[in-house]
DNA sequence: CAGCAGAATCGAATCGGTTCGATGAAGCGC
DNA sequence: GCGCTTCATCGAACCGATTCGATTCTGCTG
């Protein structure tokens, strides 16, 4: 069922046809009709490669992020069914691509191959050959996330060394003088991501300005290495009162482990730090955090790639967001007596 | 950069490159490698538009989930992720398309517009007017998940009953009378989702095998839906000692129910189900369950949906799985004094 | 009524590959 | 040296849309 045959059907050449579907030029309001009714009768629908060929849009977007491997976190989900959701409102579909470097068959498949029309990348590292790539080629691409020189580029961002070093203040705020920094895995570190390095970076910083004694460790994406973790953080100073983490997907270990260990979240330790507040709400105490938007991320990477897409030539924009401190349940003063296991309220810090 | 281009400066034609390339048909060594040095050098690789155009074939296949709307599950997340895992092992992309139901406009871009090769499912319903749609069609496809109906049909399945039932034989083997079961939410009930009904069945069914007092609820996928549910469920029978549930996202909800009712897991109350195994041990203490083998199910429909590709008159195969129950801290036995604090052992049941 | 503007439609080229049948050259036996 | 096979390569058609320039038809003006 071609174009051809919806032509012959309502007695018309192609070229109308196309037409009159497209609506790029005038006809005549009863041959559109006429043809319409083939089109409906038939369910004809073009063809999305021919299409694809001849107008040179795929109407596809690329969503780049690193293939799962070990394992994917709550927030990754959540960037995926926000993007795909955002796209489809714009009419565009989504193809997923697991690559994270440059030289990454799937990532080649994507640009050499000219399967999408702008890609969305996750995951960023500070110095991204993806990214750097893609701005030589002039590709249409959004980073969520930062590499290390995000001038004049295109991405949504969050502002983790604000971010964490909030987190290291109200911690601070509340007494709190030893404190750990839980991080995400160390090869991530080592490989460069920003998140990892921002975070950290927030965090030494902001201790340091309020004196605190901390040490930092970097913990696998699951549970069982979450509570490994936080028994070297124990073994390493007893006295440790909080911890700041950005590391989702240990959360549920990080907790295991206090209890364990016998220390009462918010009572004798207090736990924060960067994580998307859907999950920061299935631990118990609900986590006092700086929610991650994954969702609003999501969507306005779409904005910012389909406007780009719209009109090659406007200048870069980005999006530096800073949601504020969740205050939920997970953290307390420091130094408290067990007698003394007032609940913090709840509400919201401005970030 | 198009393959007239590399033909020009190899001095051959086009069809020699386009044979040189895929190898249908001998080419001489020489020339052959004079193709491939401009190949090189130029970085050329071939339109995928233009060749699926020509050859009918778009190497991507479609996975068509329902929209985030609400949320996503984790176990979603491990179905998307080993998917496009297992296809990238196969050459092929994946395209994502948010659709519940077959009239939605993605879902019709997909087919209509001839996106993709074929498509995988989620998310099935009892009567699925997708599923039949792509039957009637004989459009490839694959569904995580069975029908009402699933005789003739291509898929790779959970035996909920089943795996409902054995954790309901789990609780009363360990003394439990008064069991709650936590579906999914009414609406997906109503709407006919295959897990929340044949759970539903099992889990009736089994209770009155062992003569249980039972009460089923619907609850939402998030936590706050799981603490009310938790409530509801103390409220309708203080005496419940146990759970069985379906509801992944509502786990920690539920959870925190318990504690706040000072009901400590596993001592006063035990909680298993059926649940993605990295999910399972996210929370304290971890859950007995029967872990959803989320990532082998995508890679077996990847599995499928390809050998259907390749050989489209080979007969309707499937994989109906029931893993076993892996034992972990949520369940223990019922009446126990709170003297008896003791801890099952781990392991795991034949399922 | 010739001439012309404007609207509606058509035909052909194009996008970038794949594939089929034809052609030419080389190698071989007799 | 002729005919035959085999191998390598070429040219053209085709996939299914879009798009540009040309053409036809209508109605209006002078």
């Amino acid at each position: 069922m071609n174009i051809g045959e919806i032509a012959k059907r309502a007695g018309v050449s192609r070229s109308t046809v196309s037409y009159a579907l497209s609506g790029k030029r005038p006809v005549s309001e009863d041959t559109r009709r006429r043809i319409q009714q083939v089109v409906d009768e038939l369910g004809y629908r073009p063809s999305a490669s021919a299409r694809a060929l001849a107008n040179g849009r795929t109407s596809t977007i690329g969503l780049v992020f690193p293939p799962a491997g070990n394992h994917y976190t709550g927030m990754q989900l959540d960037f995926i069914g926000s993007v795909v959701e955002a796209a489809a409102a714009y009419d565009y579909d989504v193809l997923l691509s697991p690559s994270g470097v440059d030289s990454d068959r799937s990532f080649q498949r994507l640009l050499g191959e000219r399967r999408v029309d702008g890609a969305i990348l996750m995951e960023i590292r500070l110095a991204d050959d993806r990214v750097d790539h893609l701005a030589d080629l002039g590709f249409p691409s959004v980073a969520i996330g930062r590499t290390g020189d995000p001038e004049g580029g295109w991405w949504v961002g969050l502002d983790h060394t604000a971010l964490v070093a909030a987190c290291v203040h109200h911690l601070a705020d509340l007494g709190h003088r030893k404190v750990a920094f839980v991080n995400r895995p160390e090869q991530l570190l080592h490989a460069g991501y920003e998140s990892a390095h921002r975070g950290l970076d927030g965090f030494t910083k902001a201790a340091a300005e309020r004196g605190l004694t901390v040490e930092t460790y970097c913990c696998g994406d699951d549970a069982a290495s979450g509570q490994a973790c936080l028994e070297q953080i124990l073994h390493d100073d007893p006295a440790t009162t909080a911890l700041v983490t950005l590391n989702e997907a240990a959360l549920g270990g990080l907790y295991r482990g206090l209890s364990e260990a016998g220390r009462h979240v918010p009572r004798d330790f207090s736990v924060t730090g960067v994580v998307a507040g859907r999950w920061a709400e299935t631990v118990t105490p609900q986590l006092t955090a700086a929610d991650v938007p994954a969702a609003e991320m999501g969507r306005l990477a779409v904005e910012l790639l389909v406007e780009r897409l719209d009109h090659p030539d406007v200048a870069p924009r980005h999006h530096l967001l800073v949601p504020p401190i969740s205050l939920r349940a997970s953290t307390g003063p420091a130094n408290s007596t067990s007698s003394d296991g007032s609940r913090p309220a709840s509400g919201s810090l401005p970030g």
